[in-house]
DNA sequence: TGGAAATAATAACACTGTTAAGTAATTTTA
DNA sequence: TAAAATTACTTAACAGTGTTATTATTTCCA
């Protein structure tokens, strides 16, 4: 049954062309451009057509934002891959992941903050992107622990606490609210605040 | 020119009206649910009148965003005032503001997530609700720095540093993005990771 | 070749924010 | 006091949104 086979690749390929489609209107034009009669022009079909491959916008998100999750990983791993000392490792992870949200704001918001993903009605585990990207976070912690760093301490409140450090510092700047410091001042505020951070953490001891 | 007064004091009670009735809208049934249209069938106008009060929805979720800043900076000093030990105060003011984020999402979005407020076209500070609050962090480091903690540091650097934890850790709560945490974890992982972390700006020196 | 199944389009529904034009009441001016 | 001007508001409409039901077309298999 090759035509099955034809079929099935045909549909998946049409899956992949809206995506992209939506993915590339989203780059280029912003979130709110992201609409389904927008894609459907683009892909010169009618907006309707799209329910035929998606259940619902919610659902399209979901795997956009999956597509964000599946970059941030890929630049991670590139990025730590020739490092050897777990502790320059730990710093790479951290420097990477708030370069990728500062220059890649659209994603990071459909990753970390836009609802939208998370209200897809899907039975597979709906934050298993997600997940997979924590887990390098917690890798590296636990791999910091295992060459005597953070001695005492629960590797997972650790990647938690890293975790919420960094999405607040990008979170807060993409959001626009930190207005209160001269733009001058601001870049540097948010180096020296996340430096602190890293010192602290380095310092960590039972 | 007391007719005037009256009419200054009666659009400014308009102006209210519209704010409070958007506010107990999104309060009781979310944010999605105040529309123009739904605001007005409450206040028993139409649509249009608002327009005659506000610049357009921005400046309107502007008002109640300014009003969600005044409530937590409330909460903030009326939770400290008793406390004479600066490094109470400050452990104290922490809790608090993650209390607020935690069990007042919808506003907590609407000041430090949500785009609409941002970007009002108005003359005035438009962060200066943001501003306000922000300067009672500032303060309570300050005056820890003044009782001998975090001795050598910058209090703007370490105010940022433990705003970015604290928001980082409520917004990814709300935001739905703490799924790879069984139900039962979650919170006492959230709470061990801001504890750690409250342990580790403790022994925080030069 | 005929019927079933998949694919797509059209039309419509119920919303959204926003603007232009018109109306009615109130206040000011001549 | 009557006309003019201002104020407060409504109606109608525009252009957009996600979504569903209905209809038409194409594709596939028995």
């Amino acid at each position: 049954m090759a035509i099955i086979d034809r079929k099935e690749r045909e549909r998946e390929d049409k899956r992949k062309l809206i995506i992209s489609t939506a993915t590339k209107l989203f780059r280029e034009q912003g979130f709110e451009k992201v609409s389904l009669r927008n894609i459907a022009e683009a892909i010169e079909y009618s907006p309707t057509m799209i329910y035929l491959y998606f259940k619902d916008k919610n659902e399209l998100f979901y795997y956009m934002h999956a597509e964000g999750f599946r970059m941030l990983r890929k630049q991670l791993e590139s990025a730590t891959e020739n490092i050897e000392d777990a502790w320059l490792r730990f710093c790479k992870l951290g420097e990477v992941y708030i370069k990728f949200g500062l220059e890649n704001p659209e994603y990071y918001e459909l990753m970390f903050i836009t609802s939208a993903p998370m209200q897809t009605e899907m039975t597979e585990d709906i934050w298993h992107e997600g997940f997979m990207t924590h887990i390098c976070l917690e890798t590296e912690v636990k791999n910091c622990i295992l060459h005597g760093y953070f001695a005492g301490h629960d590797y997972k409140v650790l990647s938690l606490m890293v975790w919420c450090q960094v999405h607040g510092l990008v979170s807060l700047f993409i959001k626009d609210r930190m207005r209160m410091y001269q733009e001058t001042e601001r870049e540097k505020l948010m180096e020296q605040s996340t430096n602190l951070f890293m010192q602290l953490v380095n310092k960590l001891y039972d």
